[in-house]
DNA sequence: ATAAGGCTTATTGTATGCAAAGTTTTGATT
DNA sequence: AATCAAAACTTTGCATACAATAAGCCTTAT
């Protein structure tokens, strides 16, 4: 399932750079230096960046150079309180609906989680906690939510590795988790929503905070160059 | 705010169409057709379509015409049920934080919909409650939920009209807004939020039966030739 | 008659050139 | 030295031409 275009290539390309930090907030992002840089035409490198402008990972103002999306810490805290909903509502649907073999892998991977704070690997984690709200996604048996949730943890992922690695909200991760992973097991859907909902609230106000108690110039968000 | 460039006109007249039914679910959107139509090239055109294409509204397959997409039932089910969450989390914010002035718009809608059902104006209607839900969106003050909550309305617009024009439909509606307005005007936000959600949902399971229960050439989604 | 294969045609993907809008630099004037 | 204006430059928006791929059609063989 390759790419086969050369605008879906880029496309790909510049939403990893985008998700794994490589390319900040604000990076401009020019047609014709993104065109040489990848021996291709602007016009494909112009679809690829209109595709990225919709999705909310860069910004598109017209007649102005693109750059990657800066969000504000008010909007980053509207973006937390969706993705509080929308994965309370995986949790809720996932409840009823997930399998076993779901089941034992939500709690493999909280072994997992324990396992990466221990041995401190902040990235192990990372992945590990992505793993577990993936196993939700997919039990919750809706492509579509899945879609739309995962597409808001992608948009605010830029931010989100500024929080993920502190030991606080590492070690508080696990114990929501373990709330959530109680909820279901006993096939409380309602109490499933509230604790994922609040699991994520809890992360966006942590990674708020973080960002609104920074000096400006030290926030990638503020326009680099 | 008039779009400026040919690009963003074209969206704007595209999803316009699509929205109000000119153009139906399936109907081939050839970049050349297009450009021919509009008396410019195809470049914008598939500026365009590709912004349309991630915003759902139009099926982008590689290598093949675009169409305006096509929802299954199933997938349809799924939107409405995100929907009414997030129908429902405007609702929550919205008890907490609508001001005076919008609260008496509630209240003028709810009489504008009782007319517009007695003298028997369903374009009216769907207009009125379309004003309705607005009026909570910006109530809830959260520009990013309101962004994401439109988006998923006009995604699911296509087929919508099908069953607002349902007179059983239109009483319900009345009564579930009443429901939503009544919780509100107590400040119980999370009985707000419910109402709203069951009145999303409620819509959600009408359309998709009507759907359901249609001969599939009778259903406009069916790739009309 | 039907299915398989190749050819023709239609349509999308990409490159390039030109026009228009925006940004920066430079210079003149106060 | 500071400010404003204009010109030079940069960068995006659009048009057109060409390449590549998929779709449709016809032929042919079984």
């Amino acid at each position: 399932m390759a790419a086969i275009t050369r605008a879906e290539d880029l496309k790909q390309t510049l939403e990893t750079k985008i998700l794994s930090g490589e390319l900040l907030p604000g990076t401009r992002l020019d047609e014709q230096g993104l065109a040489h840089q990848f021996n291709i035409s602007r016009t494909p490198v112009r679809e690829a960046l209109r595709q990225l402008g919709s999705s909310g990972l860069v910004d598109m103002r017209s007649r102005q150079t693109p750059i990657v999306a800066i969000i504000t810490v008010q909007k980053l805290i509207q973006m937390f309180e969706v993705m509080a909903e929308l994965e309370g509502l995986c949790a809720r649907l996932a409840t009823r609906r997930i399998t076993s073999q779901q089941r034992s892998q939500l709690l493999r991977s909280q072994d997992d989680l324990k396992e990466s704070l221990k041995t401190d690997e902040p990235m192990r984690f990372y992945e590990v906690n992505r793993e577990f709200h993936e196993v939700i996604y997919e039990a919750a048996s809706s492509e579509f939510l899945a879609e739309q949730t995962r597409n808001l943890r992608n948009r605010v992922s830029p931010y989100r590795r500024h929080v993920t690695a502190q030991p606080g909200r590492m070690i508080a991760t696990i114990a929501e988790h373990q709330a959530v992973i109680d909820a279901m097991s006993i096939g409380d859907s309602d109490a499933a929503a509230t604790a994922m909902r609040r699991h994520v609230n809890l992360l966006g106000d942590s990674l708020a905070d973080l960002i609104a108690h920074l000096p400006s110039d030290m926030i990638e968000g503020t326009i680099g160059r």
